[in-house]
DNA sequence: TATGAATGAGACTTCATTCAT
DNA sequence: AATGAATGAAGTCTCATTCAT
C-alpha cells in the first residue's frame, strides 16, 4: 500500500505557488493598465487569494511592481542570444530579429517598463527605478555586441548607436502596440537593422576622414 | 465710442480664464502622472479651483484628459514646419532639428500621449483615441512631406518610411526621458535624420535593382 | 401669500451644523476611547454623516481629534472664574470648587487630554500638542490668580505651587474616573484647596525665616 | 553527575526567553501608544519573533497585556518601601521620596496604567481591571502605612488621606510627562509629602475641635 | 458662472487571529 | 516550542461625481 500521493508539508510549498500566482496576476494587470491602474483588489480577484495574503508576500504595492518589473525583465534577458556566423550586416540583423521576437513573445516587460519611465511622479517608485536599472544593462549588452560587430567606432559614438538601437526597438514596439494591423514588427526590426548598419558605416568612414 | 468699460463680456472672459488654468494644471500632472494618476483633487489643488468648477468646464475626467491632449496637440503641430531649401538630405535634417526642439519645448504632449497608447484599459478613453488621431494626422502630415523629399517610394515602402521615422522620434523622446543627461536629442535627431535617409537611398536602389 | 418658510441658502448653513454634529460625535467617541479607539467609522455612525463627508470638513483623523480638543478647551475655559470675596483660604477653595464642578460638567476635555499626554508616538500627534498649548495656558490663567491671593512667593515657589494645584486637580480627576463611587470629588477639591494654601503659607515663612 | 548538557531543559528556558523578549517589547510598545496602538504586528517587529509566536505564549491581545501590567506593577511594588526612623513628618517625606524614585525608574507601569484608567470602552478589558486590582493593593498598603504614621484619623479621613495621596502623586507623574525639563519630580514630591502632613495634622486638630 | 457640501465606491494597508506543519 | 501562510474585518483616506444654491 505504498502511498505515493504525499500531501505534506503542502503550507510550505504553497508559499512560494502563491508568491508566483500573485505575480502571474499582478503581471498582467500592469501590462494592461500601468501602475496606477493596477489596483490590489484587481490583483487579489485574478489571483483568487484576498488582498491581506498579497501583502504577506511583498510589502506594498510598490515592492509588488517591482518584483513584476524585476521577474519579467530575467525573463526577457533569457530570450535573446547573439548570432554567431554571418557577415557583420546579417549578424546585426539576426540580432535584431532575435529582439523583435522577445518583445512579440513577451511584450509585457517593456510596455509596463515604459509606462513607469515616461511617469514622472514626485516619489520615484522602485519599480521605476528597477526598470531603468534593467535597461542600463541592457545597453551594456548592447555594447559589447555590437563593438564586437562594428569596431573601430569611438566611445562616444557607440553610446550613441546604442542609444539609437534602443531607442528604435522602443519606437517600433510603441508603433506596434497603437496599430499593431498596419505594422509588420519584423519587416521593421529589419529595416532598423539596416538603418543601424548604414550608421555605423557612415560614422566609421567619417571617422576615416578625418 | 469712447467707452472703455466692458462689463458684458466679462463673465466669458473670466470662464475662459478659468478653463485655461484647470488647463494649465491637468496637462502638468497628467503629463507627470499619466491618466490614472490624475485626479481632479490634485487639478483642482494646482489651479486653486473647486473640483465643482472643473465639472462646470468639463463634462468629466476622460473630458478634461481629451482636451488637454486636444489642446497640446494644436501648440505641437504649429511647433514645426517643412523647411523650404537645400539638397534633400538636409531637408531631412532640417524637418527632424524642427521636430528634436518641439519635443523639448513641449513634452507633455508626447508623454502623456505615448502613455496613453501604452494603457490597455478594456474601456477606450476617448483621451486615448484623441491621441491616436492626432499621431494619425502627423503621419499624414509627414507622408506629405517625405513624399516630396524622396519620390519614388512605393506607397508600402513609404508607409514604412513614416513608421520608422516617428518610431525613431518616440524613442529617443524616451531615451531622453529616461536619463536626460547621456542623451544629445538634437545629435540623436540628426542620426536619425541620416538613417532615414540612408534607408530611403537604400529602399530606391531596390526599387531600381528589380 | 407671503412665503414665511425661507428653506433657502439650506446647504451653506447645513455645513456648520453637519461640522458641529461630527465634533459632538468625535468628543464623545475620544473622550471614551482615546485617540487610536476613534475610529473614523464609528464617527461616521454615530453623526450619521458618510465617512467620506468627515473629511469634506476634517483634513484627516489628527486634525478632527485637534479641533475636539480646541473646542473642549474653550468651553472648559469658559466654566470657571475667580471668585472675588473673602478671605484667602476662602477665595482658593472658592476656585477650586469652581474647577471641580467645571471638570464635572465636561470631562471630556481633561479625560481625552490626559489620554494623549500620556501617549508618547513617535510621530506627535497635532491633538496631543493643542492640548499641551491649551493646559499651558491653563496654568497661565491660574499663576495670575494665585499671585493675586498668595502674594510675596518668588517666581519658582509660584510655578511649584501652580504645577502642584493642576497635578492635584489632574489626580483627583482619574480617582474619579477610576472609582466614581468612592470619591467626593468636591469634597476632595476642598482637601486640596486648603493643602495649597498651607504649602502657600509654609513657602512664604520660609521665605521670612531666610 | 558532571554532566554539564542539559538538553532536556532546554526547551523550556528557550520559551520563557522568548515569553519575556515579548513582554519586553510589548510593555515598551503599550508605555507609549496606549492599548490600541500596541499592534502584535509591532510588537512582532520589536521583538523578532513571528506573530504566531506571540500567540502560543498569549491567549490574545488582552492577555499579553495583561501580563505587562502584571509584571511592571510586581517590580513597581518592589520598589519602594517604608522608611523606618525619623519623625512623622520625615518618614512621611522618605516614603514620597521612595515613590518619587520608583516612578522615575519604571515609569512604563504608571504610565500605561493611567491609560488605561482613562479608557472606558465598552468592554472592559482584563488588562484594565488587573490595572486597577494594583491600585487597589497599593492604597491599602498606604492606608496601612499612614495610619502608623499618622494616628487618630477616621476611617473616612484615612480613605479621603490615601486617595488624596494617591492623586497626588499620579498628577505629578503626569505634569513630568507632559513636560519633563519643568518639573522636578523629587522637589514637587517633597511638596506633596508636606501638604499631606499639613493635612493630617489639620484633620486630627479638627477632631479635637470636635 | 460658479461652488460648498455631500456621497458611495473603492483605494491601500493593517488588524487580531487561526491553523497546518 | 514554535512558525509560515493565510484571512475576514476593519483601518484611514481619496476617488469621480452630483446637486442645491
Amino acid at each position: 500500500m505504498a502511498n505515493t500521493v504525499q500531501p505534506k508539508r503542502r503550507k510550505r510549498v504553497d508559499g512560494e505557488l502563491s508568491r508566483e500566482r500573485i505575480l502571474d496576476a499582478a503581471s498582467e494587470i500592469a501590462a494592461e493598465r500601468g501602475y496606477e491602474g493596477t489596483s490590489i483588489a484587481l490583483v487579489s480577484a485574478k489571483c483568487d487569494l484576498p488582498a491581506s495574503s498579497i501583502y504577506w508576500h511583498f510589502k506594498n504595492k510598490d515592492d509588488l511592481i517591482a518584483a513584476v518589473i524585476e521577474r519579467s525583465f530575467a525573463s526577457w534577458l533569457r530570450a535573446w542570444e547573439v548570432p554567431g556566423d554571418g557577415t557583420a550586416r546579417e549578424r546585426v540583423q539576426g540580432l535584431a530579429m532575435q529582439i523583435a521576437k522577445a518583445l512579440l513573445d513577451s511584450p509585457d516587460f517593456i510596455r509596463l517598463g515604459l509606462m513607469l519611465a515616461l511617469e514622472r511622479r514626485p516619489i520615484e517608485a522602485r519599480a521605476r527605478a528597477m526598470f531603468i536599472q534593467a535597461r542600463t544593462q541592457t545597453a551594456v549588452a548592447l555594447t559589447e555586441t555590437l563593438s564586437e560587430l562594428t569596431p573601430g567606432l569611438t566611445e562616444t559614438q557607440m553610446r550613441q548607436l546604442v542609444t539609437y538601437a534602443i531607442a528604435g526597438a522602443d519606437g517600433l514596439f510603441i508603433a506596434n502596440e497603437v496599430d499593431d494591423q498596419a505594422v509588420d514588427l519584423i519587416e521593421m526590426f529589419n529595416m532598423h537593422a539596416n538603418a543601424l548598419y548604414s550608421t555605423a558605416v557612415r560614422l566609421l568612414s567619417e571617422n576615416a576622414g578625418q
